[in-house]
DNA sequence: TACATACTGTTATATTATAACAATTCTAAC
DNA sequence: GTTAGAATTGTTATAATATAACAGTATGTA
């Protein structure tokens, strides 16, 4: 008999991933999160795909690209995902979101020249953290 | 008695995966690109991924992390690939390389708030292109 | 209740990328 | 030209990432 989580509008295995995720300090590649939550009877690929599918399209994760991992989202600001960016240390790994006003207007209503019109970017800053330069 | 292609620094198996990427109108997978080179004796993955890795490592291709393909770089200016700008259409998976001095020198500068100093960033916009829209 | 929609569970498979190792070719220095 | 180091190549196998397809279950609304 399972419940949906209509508090958060999370269903019961978007729930799990989203809480594994959150919890975590660094990016989560999907595998990982497969192994983490077999336990909570969470068995294949799909139901793990399908859940990060959904918690990015909903903006409560997003994606680093350039690692194909997850991380939950920091910001209220960028909602359903169309505006991110973040600093990705090339030693440690370490992933931070940015959350920039100026930026992220400045990208926001960047045009290209071409006449596209963007309804969504996405930003990856690489460098060495504090800890790591 | 293969000979290097010293005009351009490439080698045989770089300077017929690039002169294919750089034929292309749109983006490549690395396995299209297998396909595509068999018959010229590339025969394996690694023969392709160490000749892309080592394109993007000297700035000739660059990497499209949304759709995991590789397009040839337009721009003499973003040299070894430090400062990469796409605008990706949503429909017609169209990729085309931004070159804009403003937008590179706004990003090259931009610098995190928690003290991490940047070598290099990629942006990918995504919209709908004129075609498409 | 009945229906539509979203979510789940499951098996199999497709796609993307690398490890490991032996051989060859290139470059620069001797 | 010989030699040694670095870069490149060829090859087999396998790892890592992601989706197709289908049957079933839960939820919200009427
Ligand atoms: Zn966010
Ligand atoms: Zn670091
Ligand atoms: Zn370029
Ligand atoms: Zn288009």
């Amino acid at each position: 008999m399972t419940r949906m989580h209509k508090e958060n509008n999370l269903s019961k295995n978007q729930q799990i991933i989203f809480d594994l995720i959150d919890k975590s300090p660094e990016p989560l590649k999907a595998y990982t999160i497969l192994y983490n939550v077999q336990k909570k009877g969470i068995n294949a690929p799909p139901q793990v795909y399908r859940a990060l599918d959904k918690l990015v399209e909903i903006g409560k994760i997003h994606k680093i690209e350039s690692k194909n991992a997850f991380v939950a989202c920091k910001n209220s600001d960028c909602e359903i995902s169309k505006a991110t960016a973040f600093s990705i240390c090339e030693s440690c790994e370490m992933v931070d979101e940015i959350s920039d006003v100026k930026l992220s207007k400045y990208l926001s209503s960047f045009n290209h020249k071409k006449g596209m019109k963007f309804k969504r970017f996405n930003l990856e800053f690489f460098g060495l953290c504090k800890k790591c330069k």
